[in-house]
DNA sequence: CGGGGTCTTTGATCAGGATCAAGCCCGTGC
DNA sequence: GCACGGGCTTGATCCTGATCAAAGACCCCG
């Protein structure tokens, strides 16, 4: 089934040979058979740690299906999320030795990878490839600063509002549908994982999610299915001006 | 004469008309006589705004000497610094109508700049700049992602040291100096600007920058010039471990 | 030299979110 | 059925940094 992402030129990837619902992010718009020769797949469950930072660097690709996380570490333990990965996102970079970053699934993954040194190899001679990665970089680089005035500025309500907006739009994405009132999906993240997210501690995470509940901002449904019944009520809450909205 | 940053490959730029002791990162290393034939040189001085969130995009180039900031403001006017241009630094980005930040010079700052329209037709024609482009980017987004380690966990006191740090290694690297002790530097940045950076309030930025001077960590002369009398114990203020440093 | 403005420092108080501490919900296995 | 455990919620208290307020430091310009 095709599938498009708005602001990405993903298209699907009929030659992918496992079932899943979303993007492979290269396969499918490179047209390249020699990136056919050198990709395999691999699955990761919740929680499984699929890099670490520091250690040498030996996945190169991108999500298929699932929910992956980017964290760093202070010395003392206090831990950030700095990139969340989702289908379609790319993971690692060529040229580089070392993993930037604790790379972790958060829900079950899919990845589709390529050798690293066959990949980096492809793009010394097929330079269109890395006009993709410039643009998805560029991609990222506007949503970690989206994210940076999120952690900067913004109150613990407005920080979980704004999430809600994020993963809102990137699930009605991709389902091809637009965000609107009554909209619902299940959130890909533990409380834990939101915390880490967003600068906060879970319990503040706890209460805030509460307190749009009673509110009425949202509907919750057990813990993880939230229900939006007027979305402009919730970007109201997100603390975003008209349509400055959050990227990706 | 010759300047070397360590991160990058930016070289000298002898074929720049005007006096300075920076980079223009693209002239320099891409060897393109096309690019002089479209580029041109602009000052602004401190306060001017270079482009302004929402407008349509006018200028791509790169900063030549000063210091320039990337910003995004609230509804309610709270303001987020949300990227640090020195010189070397790219600004603008092909491709892309309308500029996603506030663009203001913090000092005196000169850009090395091109005009739109002809420097996106010599990107489709010479892709070598591209692959320079995806390495400035990604050094982007490791420091963005640095940035907002700083935001999401770390102690007020912790952002004062680890904005010093970043400070005292650009200005090293820019002079080919080592970073170490009795290092001295002058702060680029206002009080209010550091404190946009930081996601602070100006007291605090005042307040902590007391505090460390009277824990004997740094010490002032005047108000923008600091020296740092032992290097290793202004690193253990930053929260950083080890020598995660960092990037940019 | 003085005056006005901007930038900075310092003080007093307040509040948002962290921390510490129970308890709850729900799936899982015995 | 029941105990266990992980994830989540709620409550009480504390503390860091924001806010409100005022006074110094510095600078440009007459």
């Amino acid at each position: 089934m095709p599938q498009t992402a708005p602001t990405r030129t993903a298209q699907s990837c009929p030659q992918c040979p496992i079932r899943h619902s979303a993007v492979c992010s290269l396969c499918g718009p490179s047209e390249l058979a020699e990136l056919d020769a050198i990709k395999t797949y691999q699955t990761f469950q919740a929680g499984d740690v699929i890099a670490w930072a520091g250690e040498p660097q030996t996945i190169v690709g991108s999500v298929v299906s699932g929910v992956a996380t980017l964290s760093r570490t202070l010395a003392d333990g206090r831990r950030q999320m700095v990139g969340l990965l989702l289908p379609s996102d790319f993971i690692g970079r060529s040229r580089t030795q070392v993993a930037p970053y604790d790379v972790t699934a958060a829900t079950e993954v899919t990845l589709c990878t390529f050798r690293k040194r066959a990949f980096d190899e492809m793009l010394d001679r097929t330079m269109h490839i890395e006009r993709r990665l410039l643009q998805m970089t560029l991609d990222e680089l506007d949503a970690a600063r989206e994210w940076m005035l999120l952690l900067g500025r913004k109150t613990a309500r407005e920080k979980i509002a704004s999430l809600l907006v994020i993963v809102a739009r990137r699930d009605a994405a991709l389902h091809r549908r637009e965000v609107g009132n009554g909209v619902s999906f299940r959130l890909p993240l533990t409380r834990e994982a939101m915390a880490d997210y967003l600068g906060l501690t879970i319990e503040t995470v706890s209460r805030q999610i509460s307190a749009l509940r009673k509110a009425g901002v949202v509907e919750m449904h057990g813990t993880r299915d939230v229900t939006i019944p007027d979305f402009g009520r919730l970007l109201d809450e997100s603390g975003d001006d008209a349509d400055g909205g959050i990227v990706s």
